[in-house]
DNA sequence: ACATAAAGAAACAGATTTGTTTACCTTATT
DNA sequence: AATAAGGTAAACAAATCTGTTTCTTTATGT
């Protein structure tokens, strides 16, 4: 059981090419032949390609909040910083090399119907992440924290899709200036 | 030749389904089943699904934009206002019964390769975009503009996002409090 | 060293994909 | 009414997709 098993390495490698490929064009062939990894095993971890995406998802959310999180608490010392700070991380994460734009996104551009687990995984990452960023203005002793980060959340999205679609690398900055004044006004 | 042209008729089928299931999750044969044309006549008027993936994203392109620059110098009579009405414009475009996000932001999502002609005309729709938001901050006497236009753009593609993904039916509200800020600031 | 469990390789099945081709039908125009 | 264009329907091809199965190899624990 120890070493990194089969199963994470499935998951990362899934996550690697959805992110860059997309959910439908990944096939389970192509997976397994980037991940070396036989097929067999593959269906013995999980029970359907809907279930590796699943997973995949799950992973991510687990460790993209994590990271994000840590290095935002990294840059910005105070509350107030933190929140700011959103901004700065997200500018690392856009211009990194191997940036494909938020994969719950993308993957509710493939899996809209009401009812999935895709969607609902998708949009409770989302939910996630609003909570982060609402405990961070509690912290920061705003008042209006709900409305606070509800605009911060909004200026990530726009600056991840400015970020992927327009490919201007100066997103994450048009963003963060948005969130200066929102957190300015907020603090008033 | 029919009315309606088969040709125009498959776009717009094509528009609806790539709209709402996606790219690749959409095949030949359920699109020429929801149009009514046969196959032979579709591969007459375009060489292959990408040729009438682009055609649709072409289209879209043209139609959306002046549906919306109509619909926002509709709501607003000063370039100030016209601003703003942006997303008052979205507002009704997020909670109508038939939006899933932005084709050309799914586009992306899916078809991500650097030199592809998706990729091409979802980043040139979203120049377009900018450009007509440029030219009414211009209008509004804004002096610097561009900057504006990109903190509005941000704005926007945030919203239809968080419309999208969290289903906040707040999103465009939530962005147009932000826009009032932009523009006061720009106007000051 | 041996027994057992796990993984690989590859064939296979069945559905579905894009795209081509063949044969027939409908309809406008001259 | 004859012709020609443009349409449908359906069979077909070849590739690819998800998922199953079989047989073999490789590790691991005792």
């Amino acid at each position: 059981m120890p070493r990194p098993s089969r199963r994470d390495h499935l998951i990362e490698t899934a996550i690697t090419l959805f992110c860059e490929h997309g959910y439908h064009a990944t096939g389970i062939d192509r997976l397994l032949a980037t991940a070396g990894v036989s097929k067999k095993t593959m269906y013995q971890h999980f029970r359907s390609k809907e279930e590796l995406i699943y997973a995949a998802l799950q992973q991510y959310d687990s460790v993209f909040r994590n990271n994000f999180m840590k290095a935002v608490e990294d840059i910005g010392k105070t509350p107030e910083e933190k929140l700011l700070a959103i901004f700065d991380v997200a500018e690392t994460w856009f211009n990194g090399n191997k940036f494909f734009g938020c994969m719950f996104i993308n993957a509710i551009g493939e899996y809209s119907e009401q009812e999935s687990p895709i969607r609902d995984i998708s949009k409770q990452f989302k939910k996630l992440m609003w909570g982060y960023v609402n405990g961070l203005a509690k912290d920061a002793c705003v008042k209006n924290h709900k409305a606070l980060a509800d605009e911060l959340c909004l200026l990530l999205e726009g600056s991840i899709v400015t970020a992927q679609v327009s490919q201007n690398p100066q997103a994450a900055f048009i963003a963060k200036k948005m969130a200066q004044r929102a957190v300015q006004e907020a603090l008033a």
